[in-house]
Formats: C-alpha cells, structure tokens, sequence
DNA sequence: GTCTATACCAAGATAGAC
DNA sequence: GTCTATCTTGGTATAGAC
C-alpha cells in the first residue's frame, strides 16, 4: 500500500536502487532468503556491499521493500475493474496475470516461514490479501453464473475457492520445488490454466466446457 | 528405505538418540531447518551439545536421518495393502493417515527449497516417492469404480490427481503458514478432508455422494 | 554516492578430559 | 556416553576516507 513503487524519472541513485531491488528478486527467487548474501546481492548489482548498506540499512528493509512492491501488484491486481461482458478468455488472462506475479515473487510464497520468523508483521499482509482477493473473486463468479458460463451450489463455494486459492498460489511453488523447474515457459503456465480449468469444470455450463476444449 | 527406524530394545544411547530426533522433528516443524540452532535442539534435548555431535556428526545428518524417516513412514503406507471390498469411510481413513504423515514432518514439505541446497540428492527421494504414490493412489480409484462410488472420465484424471496431490500436501502449509494454525487439531483435519472431498465430490455416484454428507 | 577496511557475532563443529 | 572449552567460518553491519 505505501510502497515505493519504481521512480518515473530516475536519476543515477534511482537506477542503482532499482538495480538492487531486480538483481534481489531474482537471487532471492533462486535460493531463498537464507540462501543469499549480502555480498552477494552487492556483486550481482556490481555494487560493492558497503554501498548496498547505503540503499537499504538492513537486508531485512531490503526484503520488505520488495514485499512491498508485490502487495502493491497484487492489489492493484485485484482493484482493476473487471467489466461486465467478459468472454470466457478474459477470465483465463486474469488467471494468466495472476501466476505471473506469483511466479515472480516466488520466495514470498515458497519461504514465507523463514520471512515470517524475520518480519511477524508480514503474516497480517499477507492474510490482508487473501482476504482482499475474496471479493473480486467472488465477484468474478457471479458475473460468471450471470453470463450462465458457471452453476456452483452456494454451499460448494466456499470450498471451491479455497482450493483454488491454493493451486493458484501453490502452483509455481509445486512447479518450483517438485518439478526442479527454473523458468516459467509457456508450456508450465497452461499446464496451471488447466490445472484451475480442471478444478472449476464440473461446475461450468456444456458451452463453457466446450469453450475449454477448444483452448 | 534403507533408514534406522527406531531400535526395538532400546539402551540408553537408544533413548538419547531417540530423543534428539523426537526433539528435532518438534523444533523444525516448528521453526524451520534454518532458523533451529543445533544449540537447541540440544538443550532441548537436554544433552551437551558437545554430545549431540556425539550421535550426528553434522547437523545436515540429523535432518537426513529424519527424511529417513518419513520416507520410510511414507513407503509403508503406500505399500499397505487396502482390500478389496473397502467401504467409503476406509478412503477418508487413508486420506487421514497422510494429513498425519504430511502433518508431522510438515518441515520437509515447508522448506524443502533450503533442504534442498543442503542436500541436492534430495530432489530424487522427493521425485521417487510422488512417483512411488501414483500406482496405489490410481490402484484405489479403479477399486471406487468398481465400487461403483466414483465416475470419472479417463481425460480428467491426471489433471485431478495432480490437484489431490498439490492439496493433499500444501493443505498442511497453508494452515500452517496462511492461517498460522499450530497444533494440527481434528477440526483442522476433518477441513482438509471436506477439501479433498469437494475435490472428488463432482465425479462420485449419488450415493456416494449422500455418504460424504453423512460425514 | 561509492569504496576499503574492519568490527562483531552467531552458529557449526572439534579436542580432549572425565 | 557425556561434558567443558575452544576454534573457525561466514555473514551482517559500521566507520570513515574518497
């Protein structure tokens, strides 16, 4: 929410600064947290690793600044306007936009604990979002059953959602730790569209389902 | 598989091991691998920590004996034997008995990108033993067909299974780690069943179906 | 804003007495 | 088998010159 977002126009420190932040992520996403240095970070961004200590103070700022700039994806993610007369692909490029962040992000997700034991606050955020996500998901359903695309029993809702918010967040990270993948290829992204595909498809109207072999 | 499972007529070195390992497995599960001095797991344990080097040599040979462990725990679950003429709740039973495996070396789940690094022969253990699951998992459903308590279409199992698996074994994470639950309590365990559930729940006969209600 | 040099400390591990 | 004492390493962070 209050975070520092990329600089419009960025002077020499700006571009360190964001050279620090993008060279993190990608080594944080590599080997975890505990897993990467100071010095480390310091070489990948061809800074020396005193001047890393004069961007952020802290490796644990550091980290957090990158936290911040998820939650600020991901809300921002959520808070756009859907629109009404969507088409069935409009829901699968939502789903699309959503693995997307994850995957670039994926420490948060795949080593929350060790961030958590780092930064307590993180676990209220992080359940901010989820809780945050709810709605417009929610939403999206409604529009769906409107556009007579999807039929759920209430009842059944609530534990449909559930388990989609798990695949859709612990996709990647099954695709990460389990298949050994590194770099997130087209392929890997609709093997998880179907995977999601897969779990709503009872639920969805004959056309829909026809719509859905035909992707 | 070729793990030391815990001695049958245990002397005292025995019981000193023993305890170490109990201990261990509370602390990671608890904490998580890197953030578990071997410090202590040793006052914990109540030994020297002069001692506890006694009994493993390096940390990283303590977690190895506890994947021992659960892969051992794992193989003979899935090479029970499940009989025949299984009624509905014999599934709920099995599907139980790995929450409480997953549950209680939740760690190696959870933090198995650091494990990982520690000990990259890991990656294979993990990969064999999913590997390992998929035969009496498909085994099982082929006997609820016959059972006539399921009906599913051939081209929708993989995509299934693999969803059964990811919840099946990141539902744990996610309470652990999204809802910060700590002691896994029957109330957690009967929601994770009622989510795999409501995964299967769209291909089981009626009558089956009637029985899940019942639960 | 960037560097060099260095302090500091926590954690894993060893030696050797008992 | 268990303890005390100690070594070693590597990683975070600071001081201060340029």
């Amino acid at each position: 929410m209050t975070a520092k977002t990329a600089p419009a126009r960025a002077g020499r420190a700006d571009l360190t600064r964001e050279r620090v932040i993008a060279t993190s992520i990608a080594l944080l996403n590599e080997r975890g947290p505990d897993r990467v240095t100071t010095a480390q970070i310091a070489a990948s961004a061809n800074i020396n690793e005193g001047n890393l200590y004069y961007y952020f103070k802290t490796k644990r700022a550091l980290i957090l600044c990158i936290f911040d700039r998820f939650e600020d994806e991901v809300v921002q993610f959520f808070d756009k306007d859907i629109g009404e007369a969507a088409a069935p692909d409009t829901y699968m490029g939502f789903l699309r936009e959503w693995f997307d962040i994850v995957w670039r992000y994926r420490f948060l997700h795949r080593d929350l604990v060790g961030l958590l034991a780092m930064a307590p606050d993180l676990r209220r955020r992080v359940r901010a979002i989820s809780t945050h996500a709810r709605a417009p998901v929610v939403r999206l359903i409604e529009q769906m059953r409107r556009a007579r695309l999807i039929d759920i029993p209430e009842r059944e809702l609530d534990a449909l959602l559930a388990n989609a918010w798990i695949i859709a967040t612990y996709w990647v990270v099954y695709l990460d730790v389990q298949k050994g993948v590194r770099v997130l290829r087209k392929s890997h992204m609709e093997w998880g569209l179907r995977q999601i595909a897969s779990l709503v498809a009872p639920y969805l109207s004959t056309s829909a389902r026809d719509w859905l072999a035909t992707v």
